[in-house]
RNA sequence: GGAGAGUUGGCAGAGUGGUCGAAUGCGGCAGUCUUGAAAACUGUUGAGGGUCACACCUCCAGGGGUUCGAAUCCCUUACUCUCCGCCA
């Protein structure tokens, strides 16, 4: 979320950069700073009763040990009459806190000048690409059926066990989900990125501090019983290790990475485009996560999309890099670069990973902060990316790696499986 | 699941009704010494709101209560630890 201060002192620039996600923030951003003053006459009207209590309680304490009981008793009687209003302004405080904060968890974050304004995925503006599309035999067939056709894959099994979107790997399968994790981590270990493993499951606080809570339960799948949430992705276990939490400069930057099981509860939508890998309720997922100063984050963040760039180009997979534009770009971030592998058989290009810079925009709703060489404290800037998510992998590798005797695997993985060919 | 103890500043840890925003240690920062560093010594150092700056207000896990006055007493929720039980 954004703060409040941000907020009054760039009015016109916020409003012109949220244009580019196609709102007009106008109202909002007025309100925030209306609701602000409020508050804050709030506060000094409850702040000024207080200050009389405290110096009447003082004045009754006194009196007290003195031994001026009658004096003292006259005293009271007007401290009740100040609890009265204390009350009032406390209440009338209190919704005004809420007012505002209800309406600063409704504005997303403020977008990169360079974003590109768009309203839809179309709009995004490819930024890079590299990789030789294979041409492939006649009869190459998309990785659903190149799953059914060497049992490595079933998703029938995945719906009699669970449901649509949970597939069950197989034999060479299982193995190739293991060899990738395994080498999306050394990957991620080797560029100096510290291996956590986290939770898979988060509580009410880790939700509210990525942004998961209050609006976007629906997404996720909530353990009633305990009140606790599956995870749809590592970057809220992994972020909130940081929620409140003051840093020294000299901590700074903080780079991790994680596997976890994904869960998502999001049905989307229907037909070619959910089928097979494609979209799943459970996948896996290695996430890379930064926290940085807020004068390097850029550079950072060029950091992760070489990092990414290289594994793709070590597994040998066709991909491009779009530039998300404002009407695409997540509620949180403030410049996003999606990576797509180009899937053959489907003919269609595929999203493998998200690498966005948050800014303060999610360091403000953590606490997170470090103390600046001024003494002051400041909030950190974090980002996160996949590196990368599993399935999407997969399909791009079988699709693209098939062959009339089989599916062939990328050199660089080979150490990990312990096999060169699905066949 | 049963019984008990606890949650205090960046960290550790004292503090049982007013003199407590809170001892002490560590850490951080600055300085002395040193070619430089380490060690030692000296000083300094919680956070948020508010203000031009002060003043002032709030915060001792969260919420509520008692009281003129609460870190301190009461209720409640969450979490942590110990012992017992169960168990991978």
């Amino acid at each position: 979320m954004l703060q409040v201060a941000f907020i009054r002192e760039n009015k016109e620039d916020i409003i012109a950069r949220l244009a580019k996600r196609n709102i007009d923030a106008t109202e909002m951003i007025k309100n925030a700073i209306a609701f602000d003053e409020e508050r804050k006459a709030l506060q000094t009207s409850l702040d000024n009763s207080k200050a009389e209590s405290n110096a009447l309680s003082k004045e009754i304490g006194n009196l007290f040990k003195s031994g001026e009981v009658q004096k003292a008793n006259l005293l009271k009687e007007k401290t009740t009459q100040l609890k009265e209003a204390t009350k009032g302004f406390e209440q009338e405080l209190n919704d005004k806190v809420e007012a505002l904060s209800e309406l600063l968890y409704k504005i997303p974050n403020v977008p990169n000048t360079i974003v590109p304004a768009g309203n839809t995925d179309e709009d995004n503006e490819e930024t890079f690409r590299e990789g030789d599309i294979p041409t492939l035999h006649d009869g190459a067939l998309p990785h659903w059926e190149l799953a059914k056709k060497y049992n490595i894959i079933d998703f029938e099994l995945g719906n009699k066990i669970t449901g649509a979107g949970f597939p069950v790997y197989i034999g060479k399968g299982a193995r190739l989900q293991r060899a990738l994790i395994a080498y999306f981590l050394d990957k991620n270990t080797e560029a100096g990125y510290t291996e956590y493993q986290v939770p898979h499951l988060v509580n009410e606080a880790s939700g509210f501090g990525t942004g998961q809570l209050p609006d976007k339960e629906g997404q996720m799948y909530h353990v009633t019983l305990d009140n606790l949430y599956l995870i749809p992705t590592a970057e809220v276990p992994a972020t909130n290790i940081f929620r409140d939490t003051l840093l020294n400069e000299s901590d700074l930057p903080i780079s991790i990475t994680g596997y976890t099981p994904c869960f998502r509860r999001e049905a989307g939508s229907y037909g070619a485009h959910v089928r097979g890998l494609n979209r799943l309720h459970q996948f896996d997922k290695v996430e890379i996560l930064r926290v940085e100063h807020p004068d390097n984050s850029y550079k950072a963040l060029d950091g992760m999309v070489n990092h990414v760039k290289d594994i793709l180009k070590d597994l040998k997979l066709p991909y491009r890099i779009l530039k998300l534009c404002g009407g695409d770009l997540g509620f949180t971030s403030a410049l996003t670069y999606d990576f797509e592998v180009f899937s053959t058989a489907q003919d269609r290009w595929l999203e493998v990973s998200s690498v966005s810079n948050f800014e303060t925009f999610q360091a403000n709703r953590l606490k997170l902060r470090f103390k600046n060489s001024d003494g002051k404290n400041e909030l950190c800037h974090t980002l996160n990316g996949s590196s990368l998510a599993l399935p999407r992998i997969l399909a791009g590798i079988l699709e693209n790696y098939q062959t009339e005797d089989g599916i062939k695997i990328p050199e660089a993985l080979i150490p990990y499986t312990g096999f060169d060919m699905i066949s």
